[in-house]
RNA sequence: GCCGGAGUAGCUCAGCGGUAGAGCAAUCGCUUCGUAAGCGAUCGGCCCGGGGUUCGAUUCCCCGCUCCGGCUCCA
């Protein structure tokens, strides 16, 4: 601990108690973390965040300065300012420049204690720092705590309110660069100010910046908007309303693909499927209450002959009324009803993207009605389904997150505290049993019930939910489900909303980019192309061809006059999984050459056993050749 | 929706006050080839749309449209 090397290199120290403290204040006890460590990125982040500021305030007199975080999207920092207009490319040169003399400078970070008063006073002229100011002070207030201080970290002539900890000195900052501004609303707010945020990556060496942005680039380089030009998966028209867009054959067959096989693990879990239309009455989701809390991302109502139609924004209502059609007896529980759903959703036109955020989309929905004994098992299954179907699909980075109540907020909750209680400990037990690691997170669940969110994580470490299991005691109730019990009464059932591979625009968007477009041969649109060498030869190819469709493969022929080359160059850019020449000795023998996407090779395989590995690969859906 | 950036050939992009260029793709020849670019020719553009400034606008200005990035991970 007294090591200066390691003191010198050290971000921050964590004491026994959790909390984080500066190098600087060189505690008695605790453990030293590193800058590469996750934490200490955070603290370097922290710091070059301030370096930023600093170097904007200097550059731009009577600039104002928001708040600047850590952040790990991208994995690094952001400042928002307001300098009364935007910021420009040659400003970002500039203010990097200038940072980089306040590095180079090596200025001590130094912690005072004030109280609010007195940094209220500090921050005269500035209204953001004042605003956060008085928020620390109404809620220290309200928690009747006596905290009424706050720290400031200085360096130089600039000072910052931060919680800290930072790194001893500017000079510990190994490696940044700024990336890029954008627009954004103070405190996230669109009716406030709109500031100017300017985002910055560091890291604790320049080596490990250089591999981000590697990583960055190669991350572009699988963007399913790129791919999904280049592999003709999907477009978008102009003629056509933005988030609509539209399926190429390519994706057409990959979409297909994916909708038979869910559609096939959900027939043999007992699911029931469904087809609904893609309108409702108004009435419809005003009892369901999706026409008070979701409206906002609802299209608006179509009139027509006195009657309000909405565009489905989601499928729960529709398949209640088909449970709600027949009188039930427990002896049908658990009743599990799913559709690929169409659902109809008003984003806002500034986040519509690809595949990604789409306004018509295409869910894989399913509601389980059942009894309460029987949710944990139900629960259960569901999870197993979808580390099933993960694992076909060679999905593997994934968290599983519990999303419970807010236990000092349980006004805002539908329902009784006990029934919670049971539900959230039932969800919990379930999944230790199953023995996967997940988080809880407090306040993340509906206001109808708690949830199991699975998110996957993508190739920039981004987390985004795709699969979901959530209890619902609300729309049973609003609906007035019931059932009649073993014991001749009514009871009412409970409802569990659940997605197992999300809407079939965002899977593929996510395992476009996952399989960098290079589609395991159970799911490529082309399996197999066939190449042959001269003229003489495509005979043979389109004998191949049938072959290889007569068993429910995809296969074609390249016929173009192109070089042997150029054809395998294009098969290579079209990422198809098996590339098949055939010459004079191919023919003469009944074989053909293999060639991998990987680049191998393998010459002489006869054609019959090609076609049952292709086979083979299909029924076992191998995720690689 | 809001802030910024960008819209030039099918795609990727260069040009930027003086009537528009490259590579790839496409088409047509020649080539009939043994595993990631054979050779040649041809075709292809209201330089996003509309207004303005100018002798003259793809270029500068304004207004739309479309696309891209971002819009609290709370000092």
């Amino acid at each position: 601990m007294t090591n200066p090397e390691a003191v010198s290199e050290g971000a921050c120290y964590r004491l026994p108690d959790g909390s984080l403290v500066d190098v600087a204040s060189s505690p008695s006890s605790g453990e030293l973390i590193s800058q590469s460590d996750p934490v200490g990125r955070e603290v370097v982040r922290h710091s070059t965040a301030h370096v930023l500021a600093q170097a904007v305030l200097s550059l731009y007199p009577g600039a104002k300065y928001a708040i600047g975080p850590p952040v790990s999207d991208p994995p690094g920092f952001y400042y928002d300012f307001d300098i009364g207009r935007p910021f420009t490319p040659e400003d970002l040169e500039q203010i990097e420049a200038k940072m980089r003399e306040i590095i180079e400078a090596d200025q001590p970070f130094t912690r005072e204690e004030v109280t609010i008063t007195v940094a209220l006073d500090l921050f005269a002229d500035q209204p953001y720092k004042r605003e956060i100011l008085e928020g620390i002070g109404e809620e220290s207030a309200s928690e009747g705590v006596a905290g009424d201080k706050v720290s400031l970290y200085r360096n130089d002539g600039f000072v910052d309110l931060c919680r800290g900890p930072h790194l001893p000195s500017t000079g510990r900052i190994h490696a940044f660069q700024l990336l890029k501004t954008s627009g954004a609303y103070w405190r996230g707010d669109e009716k406030r100010q709109m500031l100017q945020r300017i985002y910055g990556t560091a890291w604790e060496s320049q080596e490990a910046l250089d591999d981000y942005l590697q990583r960055k680039d190669e991350a572009e380089q699988r963007d399913h908007v790129r791919l999904g030009r280049q592999l003709e998966i999907f477009a978008n028209f102009s003629q056509l309303p933005a988030g609509f867009p539209v399926w190429l054959p390519k994706g057409a067959t990959i979409r297909r693909l994916l909708e038979e096989f869910i559609l096939e693990e959900e027939r043999r879990a007992g699911y029931q499927h469904v087809v609904t239309p893609h309108v409702g009455k108004k009435e419809l989701y005003e009892t369901s209450g999706h026409w008070e809390h979701f409206r906002d991302n609802m299209f608006p109502p179509i009139e027509l002959e006195h009657e309000s139609l909405v565009l489905k924004p989601m499928n729960c209502p529709h398949h209640i009324l088909i449970y709600a059609s027949e009188l039930r007896s427990y002896r049908d529980l658990p009743l599990r009803i799913a559709e690929l759903g169409a659902m109809y959703r008003y984003e806002r036109s500034g986040t519509l993207r690809g595949l990604n955020r789409v306004r018509y989309m295409i869910l894989n929905d399913a509601h389980i009605f059942c009894t309460r004994e029987q949710i944990k098992e139900e629960f259960t299954a569901v999870v197993k389904m979808v580390e099933r179907v993960y694992g076909i699909l060679g999905i593997t980075n994934y968290n599983y997150r519990l999303s419970l109540r807010d236990s000092g907020d349980t006004e805002k909750y539908h329902g009784d505290a006990e029934m919670w209680e049971q539900a959230e400990s039932l969800l919990r037990e379930s999944l230790l049993e199953l023995g996967v690691p997940f988080r809880e997170a407090e306040g993340e669940a509906n206001f109808y019930g708690p949830k199991l969110d699975i998110q996957l994580v993508d190739l920039l470490g981004r987390e985004e939910t795709y699969s979901t299991v959530q209890l619902d005691f609300l729309l049973p109730k609003r609906f007035e489900l019931t059932y009649i019990g073993d014991d001749g009464n009514e009871h009412r059932p409970v409802m569990v909303h659940r997605g197992i591979i999300s809407t079939l625009e965002r899977i593929v968007s996510y395992l476009i980019e996952l399989y960098g477009g290079a589609f395991p041969v159970w799911f490529a649109p082309v399996q197999a192309l066939v190449i042959p060498i001269a003229d003489r030869h495509h005979e043979y190819a389109n004998q191949l061809v049938e072959r290889i469709s007569s068993v429910g493969g995809r296969a074609a022929v390249d016929a173009s006059g192109e070089t042997l080359g150029n054809r395998i160059r294009k098969a290579q850019g079209q990422k198809v999984p098996y590339m098949l020449v055939v010459g004079d000795k191919e023919l003469e023998a009944g074989t053909v050459s293999v060639r991998l996407r990987s680049g191998e090779e393998k010459r002489g395989v006869p054609a019959e056993e090609f076609v049952s590995n292709l086979v083979s690969d299909v029924e076992e859906k191998r995720l690689s050749q």
